[in-house]
DNA sequence: CCGATGACCAAAC
DNA sequence: TGTTTGGCCATCG
């Protein structure tokens, strides 16, 4: 069960920081793999480590996936308002304001 | 044990 | 220019 590469994603996701939100491309990308997106929902689909905040990862459009199952629907939203996140009319969170960059 | 799917994104045709 | 397939690992049935 040596999970190959999910510990990198994981690693990753720990290095959001509160207030900011980061999208599944750019973690498999800051992971090494560009095209394992759906990996990085899986793992945090899987997200058995509470030193993950798997609530600060968003879907490249923002959305929140509200009718996630990890965490009782809204949750995910009142985690991000908590932390300083902007979330625009639709419920999607705004990207463009709150957008991690692997700079910072 | 094996097959199929999954919180997705990007490149190719 | 838009639409479709590909790809990767782990977990579920």
């Amino acid at each position: 069960m040596s999970g190959r590469v999910f510990p990198a994603f994981y690693d990753v996701v720990r290095r959001i920081p509160a207030g900011k939100v980061a999208t599944y491309g750019q973690i498999a990308r800051l992971a090494g793999m560009p095209r394992c997106a759906r990996l990085v929902g899986y793992a945090m689909a899987a997200c058995q480590d509470p030193a993950v905040p798997c609530h600060r990862v968003v879907d490249r459009f923002g959305g929140t996936k509200a009718a996630f199952d990890t965490f009782a629907p809204g949750t995910q939203r009142a985690l991000l308002e908590a932390e300083g996140v902007d979330f625009r009319l639709d419920g999607t969170v705004d990207l463009e304001h709150c957008l991690w960059s692997p700079q910072t």
